[in-house]
Order: C-alpha cells, then sequence, then structure tokens
RNA sequence: GCUCAUAUAGCUCAGUCGGUAGAGCACUUCCUUGGUAAGGAAGAGGUCUCCGGUUCAAAUCCGGAUAUGAGCUCCA
C-alpha cells in the first residue's frame, strides 16, 4: 500500500502498486495527458515505471526541465532507428543527450554523406509520426548479449559486457521492431520529440573516446519543445557566428595567416596595436604587484627539455634544431629558462618569493587537427611568469593571484569565469605526499575566495595540480586563459636552491602562473566578446577625422596632429568622397569615434562627433574631446560613455 | 594525428552534361566638392591551391600532397 509523497508534501494512498502514469491520473485529467516522465525518491524513471512502496514522487511534464533532456534522448533513438531503416547493417554505440540537442556514434558499412541528414531527418518525422510506445524491458545479462550478438552489435555487446556494471541489470527501451540497449528513462513514445528538431552535422569520434581504437561516424542534433524554439535557437547560431574572430579579424585587417606558417599569425599594424595595448596593460599590472620582468633564450639545448622531464612527455611536439653537433629545441615553455635566472647568484629566503614573468615567444608543434584561428596557434606568447617561494608562501600568493585575475578579467569586461581545479593524472612527476599538498593548497585558497569551483580529477598537468580560469567563446567553446599550477618537481629537477633560516639548503616551491594565457588565444575571445567593437583603449584606430570637401584639409590635419601629439591613434580620411561615404566605411570598421569637419567646424574650431553606433554628440572642442577620450580610455571596460 | 567536407580575382561567391572563366564589392583613371551608413562613368585584375593520372580536350572526373572548416583525440 504505498503512500505517495508529492512536490507539495500532499500524500495520496493506493491499495497496489501504482505507476507514475497512475497516480498522474489520480491527481486529474489533464495532468496525466501532459505526463512525460516521473522523478521516484529523487531518480528520473518512466511514466510508466511501477511504484511499489513509499515514495516521494514529482511528476514530468513538457514544462520541466528535465523533460527537455528525456526529450532530447528520445532524438538519439529516433535517429538511431532511423539510420538503421535506412542503412540496414550500421551498427549502433552510444547516443546521449548533450546541452542543446543529441548526437548518435554509428559505425556503418559505407560512411554516410552530408546529403544522408536530409534524408534520415526526414524519416525520423515519419517515426514521430507512428508514435511508436517506448517501452522498458529488463534483460538477461546473457540474453542480452546473445540478441546483440546475433544482430551483429558488436559495440552494443561491448557495452553490455564492460561498461555495464555487473550488479546494474541490463535494461532494453523498445520503440516498434526497433530496441537499443539503454539505462533510460525515456518519454511514453516517439510522438512526443515532435518537429522541434534537427540534424545539424557530421563528423567523426573514438570509440570509447580512445585515440588508439576505430572511429565512428557521429551525427549531432539539436531538439527544442517546440519548431519555434528550435528556430529561435537556429537564429542565435547564426548570429554567434556572425562573431566568429576570424570573419571579423579579416574584415578589420587584424592579422592573417598563411600556408606556409600554419598555425602562426602574421599581425597586421590594426592587430598588433591591440596586442601591444595589451601586453603593456599586463606589463604595468606586474610592475604593481612585484614582479620582475625578464627575457630568456627561445632555443635551448635539448638537454635542458630532458632535464625538465618536458623532452620526455612531449618531445614530439617541441620543434627542434641543431647546430655543430648540438640539439636544440625552440623553447615550448618559458619555466625551465625561469630557473636558470633563478639559479643565478645563491638565494636566500629572504629574496622569497621571487616573481620572474616574461613576454616569451613559444613554439608548440600542436596536430595539425587542432589549430583554430588564434585559439589553437602553435607559436604563442603567455603572460608568463613563475613565482619561486616556500610551502608556507603558497596561501597567500595564490590568494594574491586569484585576485589579480578578477582585477584583470574586469577591466576587460569579462564576467562570466568559469573555475576549475585539475588534480593529479595518471602519468605525472613527484611523490602523492608533495601532490596531497599542492592539491589542498589551491582547494583552500579558492574555498577562501567563495569561488564556485569545478573539480578535473585527473586533468592536472604533469608537474602539479593547476587551477583554470576560462573564457567562452561566441559558439559557447570554453577557452582556458588564466591557469595557477604548482610545482613540486621542476626546481629540484633543475637544482633550484636557497639558504634558509636555518642556514640549509632547500628546494624552492615554483608557481606557474597566467592571467590572459595566450595573448593570441586572449585577443581571440576580445573580438568575439567585443564583435570587433572594441572599447577606446583598445582599439586600433580610437577616431577617424574626415572632411567634407577639400576645404577643411589643412585644418583636419592639424586637429590630427593634436590629438596624436596627446597619444591617441586618430586616422585622417581626406578622400574626394561624400560624407555618408565616409562614415559608413568607418563605421563598419568598428572606429569608435568619427569626427566629421565642414565649414562650421573649421569656422568654430571645433569637430562634429559621432560615434560607431550612430549617435551624434554635436559639435565640440578639441579640448572637450581629448578629455572625454582621456576619460573613456581610463575607464576600460568599465564604463563606456559612447553609448 | 583521426573522420568527413572544402580550396575559382584582393574579399564574398556563381560556374549546368568535361569544350582553357563570371558577378558584386574593393582597386586604378576620369567626372563630381557633395553635412552623417553606398554619387556617376570607364579600366585593369585569374598557372581555377600544388603534383600526377584519365581524356582529342580537365576549374569540372580520379589519385596524392598541402592548407582551411566541423567534430574527435590531445593541449606542458
Amino acid at each position: 500500500m504505498p503512500v505517495i509523497t508529492l512536490p507539495d508534501g500532499s500524500q495520496r494512498e493506493f491499495d497496489n502498486a501504482v505507476t507514475v502514469m497512475a497516480v498522474a491520473e489520480d491527481i486529474g485529467p489533464g495532468l496525466a495527458k501532459a505526463t512525460l516522465a516521473g522523478r521516484v525518491n529523487g531518480d528520473l524513471v518512466d511514466a510508466s515505471h511501477l511504484i511499489e512502496a513509499d515514495a516521494e514522487v514529482a511528476i514530468i511534464t513538457n514544462k520541466s526541465e528535465e523533460a527537455l533532456e528525456l526529450m532530447r534522448h528520445d532524438g538519439a533513438h529516433v535517429m538511431a532507428q532511423a539510420v538503421q531503416e535506412l542503412f540496414p547493417g550500421t551498427q549502433v554505440t552510444i547516443g546521449p543527450a548533450i546541452e542543446n540537442g543529441f548526437y548518435y556514434d554509428f559505425a556503418p558499412d559505407e560512411p554516410f554523406h552530408e546529403d544522408d541528414l536530409k534524408t534520415i531527418e526526414e524519416r525520423m518525422h515519419e517515426i514521430v509520426k507512428r508514435d511508436l510506445p517506448i517501452e522498458r524491458e529488463v534483460m538477461d545479462r546473457a540474453a542480452a548479449i546473445k540478441v546483440f550478438g546475433e544482430l551483429g552489435e558488436k559495440y552494443k555487446v561491448e557495452i553490455i559486457e564492460d561498461i555495464i556494471p555487473e550488479d546494474e541489470e541490463v535494461s532494453i527501451y523498445r520503440q516498434g521492431d526497433w530496441f537499443d540497449v539503454c539505462r533510460g528513462p525515456h518519454l511514453p513514445s516517439t510522438g512526443k520529440l515532435g518537429k522541434g528538431f534537427k540534424l545539424m552535422k557530421l563528423a567523426g569520434a573514438y570509440w570509447r573516446g580512445d585515440s588508439n581504437n576505430e572511429m565512428l561516424q557521429r551525427i549531432y542534433g539539436t531538439a527544442w519543445p517546440d519548431k519555434k524554439q528550435l528556430k529561435q535557437y537556429l537564429h542565435q547560431l547564426e548570429e554567434a557566428e556572425k562573431r566568429d574572430h576570424r570573419k571579423i579579424a579579416k574584415k578589420l585587417g587584424l592579422f592573417h595567416s598563411q600556408e606556409e606558417a600554419p598555425g602562426m599569425i602574421f599581425w597586421h599594424d590594426k592587430g598588433w596595436s591591440i596586442y601591444l595595448t595589451v601586453v603593456d596593460y599586463i606589463r604595468q599590472k606586474l610592475r604593481m604587484k612585484g614582479y620582475q620582468e625578464i627575457h630568456t633564450p627561445s632555443i635551448v639545448d635539448r638537454t635542458l627539455w630532458e632535464k625538465s622531464g618536458h623532452w620526455d612527455k612531449f618531445g614530439d611536439m617541441m620543434f627542434t634544431t641543431h647546430s655543430e653537433n648540438r640539439d636544440y629545441a625552440v623553447k615550448p615553455m618559458n619555466c625551465p629558462c625561469h630557473v636558470q635566472v633563478f639559479n643565478q647568484g645563491l638565494k636566500s629566503y629572504r629574496d622569497l618569493p621571487l616573481r620572474l614573468a616574461e613576454f616569451g615567444s613559444c613554439h608548440r608543434n600542436e596536430p595539425s587537427g587542432t589549430l583554430h584561428g588564434l585559439m589553437r596557434v602553435r607559436n604563442f606568447v603567455q603572460d608568463d611568469a613563475h613565482i619561486f617561494c616556500t610551502e608556507d608562501q603558497i596561501q597567500s600568493e595564490v590568494s594574491d593571484f586569484i585576485d589579480l585575475v578578477y582585477e584583470v578579467y574586469a577591466d576587460f569586461g569579462f564576467t562570466d569565469i568559469l573555475v576549475a581545479l585539475s588534480t593529479r593524472p595518471d602519468e605525472r612527476v613527484g611523490d602523492d605526499a608533495a601532490w596531497d599538498k599542492a592539491e589542498k593548497a589551491l582547494e583552500v585558497a579558492l574555498d577562501n575566495k567563495g569561488l564556485d569551483w569545478k573539480l578535473q580529477p585527473g586533468e592536472g598537468a604533469f608537474y602539479g595540480p593547476k587551477i583554470e580560469f576560462v573564457l567562452k567563446d561566441c559558439l559557447g567553446r570554453q577557452w582556458q586563459c588564466g591557469t595557477l599550477q604548482v610545482d613540486f618537481s621542476m626546481p629540484g629537477r633543475l637544482d633550484a636552491q636557497y639558504v634558509a633560516e636555518d642556514d640549509t639548503r632547500q628546494v624552492p616551491v615554483m608557481l606557474h602562473r597566467a592571467i590572459l594565457g595566450s595573448v593570441e588565444r586572449f585577443i581571440g575571445i576580445l573580438i568575439e566578446e567585443h564583435e570587433g567593437r572594441f572599447p577606446l583603449w583598445l582599439a586600433p584606430v580610437q577616431a577617424v577625422i574626415m572632411t567634407i570637401t577639400d576645404k577643411q584639409a589643412d585644418f583636419a590635419r592639424k586637429v590630427q596632429q593634436n590629438l596624436a601629439e596627446q597619444g591617441f591613434k586618430v586616422e585622417l580620411d581626406l578622400r574626394n568622397e561624400k560624407i555618408g561615404f565616409k562614415i559608413r566605411e568607418h563605421t563598419l570598421q568598428r572606429v569608435p569615434y568619427m569626427l566629421v569637419i565642414g565649414d562650421k567646424e573649421l569656422e568654430n574650431n571645433t569637430v562634429a562627433v559621432r560615434t560607431r553606433r550612430g549617435k551624434d554628440l554635436g559639435s565640440m572642442s578639441l579640448d572637450d574631446l581629448s578629455s572625454r577620450f582621456t576619460e573613456e580610455i581610463a575607464s576600460r571596460g568599465s564604463a563606456v560613455l559612447e553609448d
């Protein structure tokens, strides 16, 4: 006689075991009609799930968040059925719901073609129309292996044998003639998927996510409660694509890359202007925070990399060169060189913490398939620094660094920052006691700041755990920018020492840290974040002076010189074109301010000011203009005056 | 690196069935001196990514290389 407790606290008693659907029917026919699934004692279950004992039950309707996830999972099943109907012999593997949709990995006889997506999608609509009931059934493990083995579904057999825990029952979900091994739950029938879905792209994916395994074909789909929301999502994607830093940078002439130097950037003047502004800004910050800036060689003898442990682990990703029978590597990171600087002269505990910073150009031979605009390159510069300190100083150094990161991100206008703590990977150096200590130090520092962070077990660097600060690009892809890594290992490997208070020789701890991470990547994110409309302090051209006719040319030149002498980046447009044409061009170039000079301005010694967003600020004197610029530049991202 | 796709003028892109290439914008010249998102006319511009093959004939079909895109794996 189960007693059901509903979310509002009310209770209902039943004579016999009841299904979730029966509970919904008991509450009301309207609710029953909308019922898609249930939550029993916290677990998501099918609407047909039988409740045999007292339980807390929530009914899941199409208004619930969870329903969307179940629907997306249904989407994967319907797609798999469509594929197997259309392409007999295709093996199915796994197909989960993901953010915005679902995917399913297939092992087809013949690779799918882009055009197949349309056919598959049409068949899916047909399966939805059939409104096949989705039924759960529990199968004996051996029987399940036999059934799928006979169907030639070797991946499914592997899933049952290797992935489903021994003590868990093997459940099968059936829709019409088609069925799949699945933990569930699912919605009651295929019709519930509705019409708000679309197949998006075709991609390769390794079986069980291991690059040693064969590659399967993955089809991605997106699914929403209705057509309208699907349309909205697709529109959102289109808008996001317009922010792509590669497209914007091309239009604005910021940089280019070419076949002869894959993964490396040819910075043009406008892009380099942004680059220098960013680096100078960080340089100033570091100076204020007690860092020393240094500069070390780009090409260093291979033996140093062997000693540091990098050669062993990353040798095949390092560019190498040789001269006079010596082998060199182009540096993939600055830290071993920084230890060399630390090692010059005997250090005392009084010298610690010693913070060495470098904007060093690093090269990493990243796999060709991973290169991506500015986000993943083979040559980059980090706002890199290494803090040599004692174990006791870790806590406060980490804490100061976190403050600095947030201060800098705020100046660049970023507030949506993901924080993660990555702990020891399988392949690592250093003993477990040191790892315990390092991981704990980071965890405590994060908690003390009251940050909401995510644990990433096994994702740490080979020499120590790390904190990561992650920003998102316009398409929602996440990119690691800031990082802090504790390193108990490299200073010892490279013989770093200091004299402690008790006159003994001790090995310092080294903290690797970067705020922006790769400057290239950070600029990529800046471009997307601002859609190319850089705040005044970052804008490569802050204003363009344009004349109405030739008559004002001399005055315009004087204005330009005046502003340039004050340090503003101002260009002249004296072309024999109509003012509307010039305005249009510079607006498209995202120049923050357009300064128009006609006869009136010439007469009054003023300029007419217009923003790139089309706002007319009227005429003003050069003094007023330059104080406006100065104020806006000083405010950085925090107060944009132009809007 | 792996899977699939793509590569045509400076840029964005057409190019049907294999018969040696087109548009818009940009560029150059001329006219126009016009007050807040495109004034007009003319002209120039191509080893169709590269290497090979099939063919009387290849931008087009086939193979390979390279780069790029999407995803996977990786990312000190």
